[in-house]
DNA sequence: GCCAACGTTGGC
DNA sequence: GCCAACGTTGGC
Protein backbone atom coordinates (compact mmCIF):
# COMPACT_ATOMS: atom_id res chain seq x y z
CA UNK A 1 0.00 0.00 0.00
CA UNK A 2 0.89 3.65 -0.71
CA UNK A 3 0.73 6.97 0.63
CA UNK A 4 -0.27 10.34 -0.97
CA UNK A 5 -0.96 13.69 -1.03
CA UNK A 6 -3.41 15.58 -2.98
CA UNK A 7 -4.30 19.05 -3.59
CA UNK A 8 -7.68 20.54 -3.77
CA UNK A 9 -8.45 24.14 -3.86
CA UNK A 10 -11.77 24.23 -1.12
CA UNK A 11 -13.29 26.73 -3.07
CA UNK A 12 -13.54 24.04 -5.94
CA UNK A 13 -13.75 20.87 -3.89
CA UNK A 14 -12.88 20.40 -0.18
CA UNK A 15 -12.84 17.78 2.18
CA UNK A 16 -16.31 18.72 3.54
CA UNK A 17 -17.35 18.26 -0.12
CA UNK A 18 -15.84 14.76 -0.25
CA UNK A 19 -17.70 13.51 2.96
CA UNK A 20 -21.11 14.69 1.24
CA UNK A 21 -20.55 12.42 -0.84
CA UNK A 22 -20.24 9.69 0.95
CA UNK A 23 -21.34 6.39 0.83
CA UNK A 24 -20.30 7.14 -2.90
CA UNK A 25 -16.81 7.69 -4.06
CA UNK A 26 -15.72 10.81 -6.04
CA UNK A 27 -13.85 10.53 -9.39
CA UNK A 28 -10.54 12.52 -8.78
CA UNK A 29 -10.12 14.33 -12.64
CA UNK A 30 -8.78 16.93 -13.99
CA UNK A 31 -5.11 15.90 -13.58
CA UNK A 32 -3.57 17.86 -16.07
CA UNK A 33 0.03 17.77 -15.39
CA UNK A 34 2.59 14.27 -16.00
CA UNK A 35 4.49 14.28 -13.63
CA UNK A 36 1.02 14.04 -11.26
CA UNK A 37 -0.70 11.85 -14.13
CA UNK A 38 1.88 9.15 -14.39
CA UNK A 39 1.31 8.75 -10.32
CA UNK A 40 -2.21 8.52 -11.18
CA UNK A 41 -1.66 6.02 -14.19
CA UNK A 42 1.24 4.08 -12.56
CA UNK A 43 1.40 3.66 -8.96
CA UNK A 44 -2.06 4.88 -7.52
CA UNK A 45 -3.86 1.75 -6.76
CA UNK A 46 -7.13 0.87 -4.85
CA UNK A 47 -6.26 0.66 -1.12
CA UNK A 48 -3.50 3.52 -0.82
CA UNK A 49 -4.24 6.62 2.14
CA UNK A 50 -4.46 9.79 0.85
CA UNK A 51 -3.62 13.07 2.47
CA UNK A 52 -6.46 15.35 1.30
CA UNK A 53 -4.60 18.70 1.19
CA UNK A 54 -6.36 22.36 0.52
CA UNK A 55 -4.43 25.01 -1.41
CA UNK A 56 -4.90 28.26 -2.43
CA UNK A 57 -6.60 29.31 0.20
CA UNK A 58 -6.09 31.53 3.67
CA UNK A 59 -4.57 28.74 5.59
CA UNK A 60 -3.23 25.85 3.35
CA UNK A 61 -3.59 22.66 5.29
CA UNK A 62 -3.55 18.93 5.78
CA UNK A 63 -7.21 18.48 6.55
CA UNK A 64 -8.44 15.31 6.37
CA UNK A 65 -7.75 11.41 4.99
CA UNK A 66 -9.15 9.47 1.39
CA UNK A 67 -8.90 6.39 0.61
CA UNK A 68 -8.76 5.30 -3.21
CA UNK A 69 -11.17 3.12 -4.24
CA UNK A 70 -10.21 2.73 -8.19
CA UNK A 71 -7.12 1.92 -10.32
CA UNK A 72 -6.89 4.95 -12.81
CA UNK A 73 -9.33 5.09 -15.75
CA UNK A 74 -9.24 7.38 -18.79
CA UNK A 75 -10.53 10.99 -17.43
CA UNK A 76 -13.36 11.62 -19.71
CA UNK A 77 -13.49 14.71 -18.51
CA UNK A 78 -10.76 16.25 -21.27
CA UNK A 79 -13.43 14.83 -23.98
CA UNK A 80 -15.96 17.30 -22.86
CA UNK A 81 -15.73 20.72 -24.46
CA UNK A 82 -18.46 21.56 -21.80
CA UNK A 83 -16.28 20.96 -19.02
CA UNK A 84 -13.20 22.87 -17.18
CA UNK A 85 -10.93 20.16 -17.70
CA UNK A 86 -11.46 19.84 -21.42
CA UNK A 87 -8.27 19.31 -23.50
CA UNK A 88 -9.23 19.16 -27.10
CA UNK A 89 -5.44 17.47 -27.82
CA UNK A 90 -6.89 14.74 -25.58
CA UNK A 91 -7.21 12.01 -28.61
CA UNK A 92 -10.30 9.83 -27.45
CA UNK A 93 -8.44 6.53 -29.23
CA UNK A 94 -5.18 7.44 -27.43
CA UNK A 95 -6.98 9.42 -24.10
CA UNK A 96 -4.30 11.54 -22.20
CA UNK A 97 -5.16 11.95 -18.77
CA UNK A 98 -6.57 9.59 -15.67
CA UNK A 99 -8.78 9.96 -13.35
CA UNK A 100 -9.13 7.31 -9.99
CA UNK A 101 -12.05 7.58 -7.45
CA UNK A 102 -11.29 8.37 -3.98
CA UNK A 103 -13.69 8.11 -0.79
CA UNK A 104 -13.75 10.04 2.36
CA UNK A 105 -12.09 8.50 5.24
CA UNK A 106 -11.47 10.87 8.14
CA UNK A 107 -10.88 14.61 8.95
CA UNK A 108 -8.43 15.42 11.22
CA UNK A 109 -9.39 16.48 14.28
CA UNK A 110 -7.08 19.12 14.02
CA UNK A 111 -6.20 20.88 10.51
CA UNK A 112 -2.17 20.03 9.80
CA UNK A 113 -1.18 23.92 8.18
CA UNK A 114 2.01 24.15 5.65
CA UNK A 115 3.53 26.36 8.79
CA UNK A 116 3.56 23.74 11.02
CA UNK A 117 4.46 21.16 8.20
CA UNK A 118 7.27 23.51 7.15
CA UNK A 119 8.58 24.01 10.77
CA UNK A 120 8.49 20.42 11.82
CA UNK A 121 12.16 18.88 11.78
CA UNK A 122 10.81 15.39 11.06
CA UNK A 123 8.89 17.02 7.82
CA UNK A 124 11.86 18.06 6.28
CA UNK A 125 11.60 15.64 3.32
CA UNK A 126 8.54 15.73 2.30
CA UNK A 127 7.59 16.64 -1.17
CA UNK A 128 5.70 19.07 -0.20
CA UNK A 129 7.57 21.34 1.96
CA UNK A 130 10.32 21.24 -0.78
CA UNK A 131 11.34 23.47 -3.37
CA UNK A 132 9.01 24.60 -6.27
CA UNK A 133 6.15 21.63 -4.63
CA UNK A 134 3.58 22.55 -6.82
CA UNK A 135 2.56 18.70 -7.86
CA UNK A 136 -1.17 18.00 -7.36
CA UNK A 137 -0.50 14.55 -6.72
CA UNK A 138 2.56 13.58 -4.48
CA UNK A 139 4.20 10.89 -2.91
CA UNK A 140 3.94 10.55 0.86
CA UNK A 141 6.22 8.01 3.02
CA UNK A 142 4.46 5.43 5.49
CA UNK A 143 5.94 7.37 8.52
CA UNK A 144 5.32 11.21 7.45
CA UNK A 145 1.42 10.13 6.85
CA UNK A 146 1.14 8.54 9.82
CA UNK A 147 3.21 10.94 12.11
CA UNK A 148 0.67 13.77 10.15
CA UNK A 149 -2.51 11.80 11.44
CA UNK A 150 -1.29 11.40 14.75
CA UNK A 151 -0.58 15.00 15.17
C1' DG B 1 16.71 19.75 -29.54
C1' DC B 2 17.17 24.47 -27.85
C1' DC B 3 15.19 28.23 -25.68
C1' DA B 4 12.28 32.42 -25.36
C1' DA B 5 7.78 33.55 -24.47
C1' DC B 6 3.91 32.54 -22.25
C1' DG B 7 0.73 30.25 -18.90
C1' DT B 8 -0.16 28.21 -14.31
C1' DT B 9 0.35 27.20 -9.50
C1' DG B 10 0.06 28.57 -5.09
C1' DG B 11 2.09 30.88 -0.98
C1' DC B 12 2.32 35.26 0.82
C1' DG C 1 -2.63 41.16 -6.41
C1' DC C 2 2.20 40.00 -6.63
C1' DC C 3 5.67 37.13 -8.04
C1' DA C 4 8.81 33.00 -7.85
C1' DA C 5 9.12 28.74 -9.61
C1' DC C 6 7.88 25.91 -12.32
C1' DG C 7 5.67 23.59 -16.95
C1' DT C 8 4.28 23.96 -21.85
C1' DT C 9 4.41 25.69 -26.48
C1' DG C 10 6.21 26.55 -30.77
C1' DG C 11 9.56 28.76 -33.92
C1' DC C 12 13.92 27.88 -35.54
Amino acid sequence: MKYWLMKSEPDEFSIDDLAACLPQSEPWQGIRNYQARNFLRDEVKTGDLVLFYHSSCKVPAVVGVAEVTSDAYNDLSAFDSQSAYFDPKSDKQKPRWVAVDIRFNQKLTRIITLAQLKADPKLADMVLVSKGARLSVQPVTEEEFNYIVAL
